[in-house]
Formats: C-alpha cells, sequence, structure tokens
DNA sequence: TAATAAATGAGTCACACGTTCCATTTGCGA
DNA sequence: TCGCAAATGGAACGTGTGACTCATTTATTA
C-alpha cells in the first residue's frame, strides 16, 4: 500500500540502460524532488555508484529519505540494490579503448599466428580512427568542403598506395552525380586529362612518403593552371602542401610495414558526402 | 615505528598504476597473507573497489585486520583510503569503447553539421573494426591463407564500391612480391583474362549487395574452371557464397547511404600479410 | 474553501562498517 | 632448544550507514 503499488507491478530494472529507460519514461510523473534525483543520477552516475546515500542526497539537494524513496519507487528494496545497478555498470564496462587497443597490438606483435596478423591490421585501424577524429582541423574541413562544392569538376589524383582511396572517391563522387574525373596512369595521358582543369574546378590529392613522384608532379602542373587543391598527405613538410590551398595530415598506424587507410578513408567519404551535402543545400546540384 | 618504517619515508600511491608498480616491486618482501591480499587485490581491482572490508577479506581469505595493515604497508591509513584508488580507477578510465561510439554516433545523427558527417563515418568504420574482431572465423581465416599461400597467380575481382579493395590487395600483393592479376573492367577482356586461370591459382573475389552482376558472372565462370575461390561478402546468402571455397562475412555498418570498408580492408590487409608470411614460411617464395 | 491525499523533511534506530587491540602463532637467529 | 620479534587471528568498539517513522507542507479534488 504505502509505496504507491511501484513494488507490485513493476519489474525491477536489472541493468543500468534499462533502468535509464525506465527512468526516462517515467520523467514526467515524478514528484519534484523525486525527478531532481533523477537528473541528478543519470547525470552523475558514477557519484551514485560510489557515494553513501547521505553524501548523494546532499549533491543532489534532497534529503537522504528522499533518495530511497526514489529507489523505492523503481521498485528496488532501498537504496543499496539501487546503488547496485551503477556499481554493475562500471564492473561490466568494457576496459577502456586504449587498453583494448593496447592488448591487441601486444597480441598481433608479440604473438605470431595469422591471427595476430589480423588483430595488428585491426589495431592500426581502430588506432588511426581515434588520432583523426581527435586531431581532424575542422575548419581546414570546412573550407575543402566549400571549396570542392562550387568546383565544375572535381579531379582526383592519387597512385599506388593512395589510389584505392581516390578510386572511392570517385565511386561515391559518380553515385552522388557530381562530376569527377579520376586521373589514373594506365593510359598514359595523365598530362592531358590535367591539362583540361580550370580554375572553376578542383583537385583532391592524395599522397603520402614516399610520394609517388607522379602524383607531385601532376600537382605541380595542375596548381599552376591555377586550380585549387585539396591535399590529403602526412606531414606539413609533404611536397604536395606547398601547392595546396587547403591541406590534411592524416597519421595512419602501420602494421608489418603496411599502412592503414582506414582514417583517410573515413575523411575521404566525409569529404564526398559533405560536399554532396553542400551542392543540395545550395541548389546547385547535378552538374552532370 | 609498529608499522615498520613503511608510513614515513614512502609516499603514497595515488593513482591505480603507481600502486599497481609498488605491489609487484614489493611482492617478495610481504609477508604470507599480505602478499595474499596483493595479488587478490591485483587479481580482482573491481572487488577491492566496490566490496566491504570484510566481505573482501572473506574472498581473499583473510581475516579484515590483514586487509587493514595491507593498506598501512602500503602508507594509506587504512582500508578505506587504499579503496578510493581502486575506485578512482573506475571513474577515470575510459567511458566505454560503445559508448563513445554511440555518442559519435548519436552526435552524427542529429547534429547537422559537416563535422557530424565525419564523426558518422568515423563511427561506422570503427564499428565494422569492432564487430569483425569479434567474428572473424578463425579456420576460414586459416583455410584462406593455406589456400591463396599455394596459388600460383592469385586473381583479384571486385567492382564498384568494392573495387577499391581489390585495388590495394593487387598493390600490397605486389609489394610482396606474389603474382597477382586484378580483373578490372575498363578494356572490356575480363572473360579473356579469367579464362587464363587454372586450379592451380586462387582468385579473391569481393562483392556486397547489391552485388555487381559482372562480379558474380565471372566468379561463377572462374569457379567452373576449378579455380579455388576465396570470397568477402556480406551474408551466407550471397551468390558469391555458392562458389567460394571459403568465404567470409563482414558486416559493415553504413552511414549516410555508404557502407565503411574499414574491416573488409582490415580483412583483406591481414590476408595478404599473412599469405606473403606464409609463402615465406614454406620457401615458396618469388614466384614472380 | 474545506477535505483529503501525496510529497517532503527531519529525527531516530538498529546494525554493519572500518578500525583497533590483544592474545596467539609462526619464523628466525643464537 | 630457547628467546624474541614479526605476523596473524579474532574479538571488541565506536562511528556512520541505510532505512524507517512520523510530523509538516504542498498539491488535488469536491
Amino acid at each position: 500500500m504505502g509505496l504507491g503499488g511501484a513494488t507490485m507491478d513493476e519489474r525491477v530494472p536489472r541493468d543500468f540502460e534499462t533502468l535509464r529507460a525506465t527512468i526516462l519514461e517515467r520523467r514526467q510523473s515524478l514528484p519534484k524532488r523525486i525527478a531532481q534525483i533523477a537528473a541528478y543520477a543519470l547525470d552523475n552516475p558514477d557519484d551514485i555508484a560510489f557515494g553513501t546515500a547521505a553524501s548523494i542526497a546532499a549533491s543532489a539537494g534532497v534529503q537522504p529519505s528522499t533518495l530511497i524513496r526514489f529507489a523505492q519507487q523503481l521498485g528496488f528494496d532501498g537504496f543499496t540494490s539501487l546503488q547496485q545497478v551503477f556499481r554493475e555498470r562500471l564492473r561490466e564496462r568494457n576496459s577502456s579503448y586504449d587498453e583494448r587497443l593496447a592488448a591487441l597490438r601486444a597480441k598481433a606483435e608479440e604473438g605470431a599466428g595469422h591471427r595476430a596478423i589480423f588483430d595488428g591490421f585491426v589495431a592500426a585501424a581502430s588506432t588511426s580512427l581515434s588520432d583523426i577524429s581527435r586531431t581532424l582541423n575542422e575548419p581546414h574541413f570546412e573550407e575543402a568542403i566549400a571549396l570542392l562544392a562550387k568546383a565544375e569538376t572535381i579531379y582526383v589524383l592519387a597512385k599506388r598506395r593512395s589510389y584505392p582511396v581516390a578510386s572511392y572517391i570517385a565511386y561515391a563522387l559518380g553515385k552522388l552525380k557530381i562530376r569527377n574525373q579520376l586521373i589514373e596512369s594506365a593510359a598514359g595521358l595523365n598530362a592531358e586529362m590535367v591539362g583540361f582543369a580550370t580554375p572553376n574546378d578542383a583537385v583532391i590529392a592524395i599522397s603520402f612518403s614516399p610520394y609517388a613522384p607522379a602524383t607531385i608532379e601532376e600537382t605541380r602542373a595542375i596548381s599552376e593552371q591555377g586550380v585549387p587543391i585539396v591535399a590529403i598527405t602526412d606531414s606539413s613538410f609533404s611536397p604536395l602542401a606547398q601547392f595546396a590551398k587547403v591541406w590534411f595530415e592524416v597519421a595512419e598506424a602501420d602494421f608489418a610495414g603496411f599502412r592503414s587507410l582506414s582514417a583517410t578513408m573515413a575523411l575521404a567519404m566525409a569529404l564526398t558526402v559533405a560536399v554532396g551535402e553542400k551542392r543540395r543545400d545550395t541548389g546547385r546540384k547535378r552538374k552532370v
């Protein structure tokens, strides 16, 4: 009776996510002070896990008894059983990303098997993604998008290791119906292709150390025609950087002598789709 | 005096790593029961963080007082201050990989800016890597390596979205001096190229839904010549699976309609390098 | 506005907690 | 073997804990 019927009809949330969902769902119908605790609990789950009822109540600005009523209203016996859920969350939480990566990499480096090779590449890719996510220069990103969005034709320029990225960009641009030209080396007509570019176009050039001479040379040539260049490379000392209007420095981790492409790929895809979106927004779409 | 001088000359470890190092360093010189707790603490740090002195002591098979002596010997006031270090560890531990990803994805989905697009692709790539790392079929992986390692020529077959992966495999195989042939569509001579393959060769075929008809057709043709096929695809119902001797099911996350390539790429690189290593081991290298 | 129920604050209590103390055992050198 | 100090086990203690109860305030309904 005294507990407002909450004890009998509800099943008690055993895991944090269910608990969270339950709280959010009932948020509107909770009394003021109870809601106050509910908000505090979701905002400071660690405090709930470690604190005492008194300390938590004080931090949340309520009485300890309110905290217990909150727990009971959710179907728990009392504060202690509620706290268990918050502790379980910390317990079951996977070890940190860095710890996991370090483990993968350690396994890859000392372990000899083929699985270790696989783990090594996964670790390298994850590291690269994590790095670029942290270090991406947003103003440069916006500038590159703007620059590419107003291009009539986007030329894509990359050889050897970077070529897969270029071919993917070309594929994605095509799907987005953005006119583009992949500068491949096959036919030996690159110089002529490059010659068609005008300042109204734009170039995405990709090259990593050791920089393919052909990429450098073609980039230089095309920049002399006044075509704006977006470069994706691995250092600001890259020969590509001097020709580029905007450049991205992407640090890819490597394994077994092969560098990852995951960060470059993610950046390339993001650039491509962002350009597509920008064009749609500004009504300049379908230049094909 | 009574505490053996441990209280005065040592600085108290404030973070878990220091504490861990300190314990490992002194391991030899610790009394039996204290060492017993020390081992337990390093093996079950979560229990130390959440348990009571009594429950921990019971789990470790010692008296509560011993637990406190252990803490004091490390320079702490008592068990409580030791416990703080173990709790701090859980607190400061980065949020879990999944939580971080979820945050990235949430930002990407609700947020509108270009940065959100980038985050979306990074999240998709990370998810894909995480998935494949968990689900990779190791026996299949070994089988594929064995199969490819004994091939005279490795044919690489992929179109459209999968083409960048194929081009990277071809590049890497080339660098490893493994004879390979990329089946490109440019010249329209694919059927003839495919015709050269023999049962002593092998094929890596990559295709994802919607499966490029050309890839399916060429895979079928080449399989009829008795050439063993390793397929990388997205489902066991894939048309590629029926022709393949070994196939990998790779679930790539997508963003904005573009699926990630990171997992496929990692698998492809691992396959390639593993094949290279296997060849070196078995002395069959340099078929070029 | 009055009557009633819900929500809240505050005081109380039993108890489990971390800690201390002391008796006993163990290890070690003479 | 003896003697001493370190290590250990176990009981006792005082504090702070979570939970309960009840008086008071606030919201709701007639």
